[in-house]
DNA sequence: GACTCCATGTAATTTGTTACATGATTGG
DNA sequence: CCAATCATGTAACAAATTACATGGAGTC
């Protein structure tokens, strides 16, 4: 995020909720402290401002700036999902807590479905206002990325509600 | 595991290993640990075996099969990936290493894909064999949402890789 | 005057990772 | 006999979560 400019701890919070927020949280007694580490390490520095507010404004350095990008840089993993080892065991439920709570997360879904929907909105009429929407196109792709995700699950949920043959799962390619 | 039946530690991990192995890991410093945790909370049995592999094996009690239902039927929650907030910032690399990178995720997934197909056809194979495979659909369940969302993955991979316009992904429902 | 927001932090607790350490048994 | 596997554990280190604690500024 700093990447982006100079800003403070609560910045910070502020920026990660309303952008990855969607998929990343981070509470203040993580960040406080990650800066903190950050600084000791020489990656960002700190300012503070003495204005009322008695802001702490960490900017990145070249060296924090160069260890983001090997950061980025590293081999993609496929994300481990802790979620399915709860699905793993539903075979121990009985069938009617099983379909409620699958209704439940169908009926979520459907909410993220269409929180994502006006997300991607906003920020496609957003992204038509700036001078070069094409250096924002990974941000928006992950919004993409997330609406692919949420779309497969629903379908994937409401076949195993029906108890659908998964042997009929056709690959798409 | 332990609703399975009694077992070691060393028992566990292998167990582990070599069923939701594919989205979970377990290690020895983890799990030596949480066993005792467990035995002191009084969720699980301990009877050593006095034979020369001096075995210390875990059973379930029945309040630790309480708790383990109790878990099984909080609400399910979309899962956060943190991979995500890589490609978020994915416009910061240059586009030479970052096709390398898609590339590279790319030929992972692909190899996962072939042995999540594998991996289902020996389930399958094995569940025609045993008495109640109905009492194992979930088991099965989480291995094709494994494999739809590899392909979905994959697909969005294709997808940024050519910089598609994302605006145009049609909503499957 | 009370409530919300801005702003920073610490403390306790919990847990995970990695590496280290030990020793018995088994199969080729 | 040597390597792999079986089997259990600890220690150092790193982080995260939740709750607590404090204080200023703006606004209704």
């Amino acid at each position: 995020m700093l990447m982006e400019g100079t800003m403070s701890g609560y910045d910070l919070k502020k920026t990660i909720d309303s952008s990855v927020g969607i998929f990343y949280k981070a509470s203040f007694g993580s960040l406080y402290p990650a800066l903190k580490r950050l600084a000791e390490k020489e990656l960002v520095s700190l300012n503070e401002t003495d204005d009322s507010k008695n802001k702490k404004l960490y900017t990145l350095l070249p060296s924090g700036r160069e260890a983001f990008l090997t950061w980025l840089s590293g081999p993609l993993q496929a994300a481990r999902n802790e979620q399915l080892i709860r699905i793993f065991f539903f075979d121990y439920l009985d069938e009617e807590p099983r379909q409620r709570l699958l209704e439940e997360y169908l009926f979520k879904l459907e909410h993220e479905i269409r929180t994502l929907e006006v997300v991607k909105g906003i920020v496609t009429g957003e992204l038509a206002e700036i001078e070069h929407p094409e250096n924002y196109y990974y941000r928006v792709s992950v919004l993409a990325y997330g609406l692919s995700h949420v779309q497969m699950e629903k379908q994937w949920l409401t076949d195993i509600k029906e108890r659908k043959n998964l042997n009929h799962v056709e690959p798409q390619n």
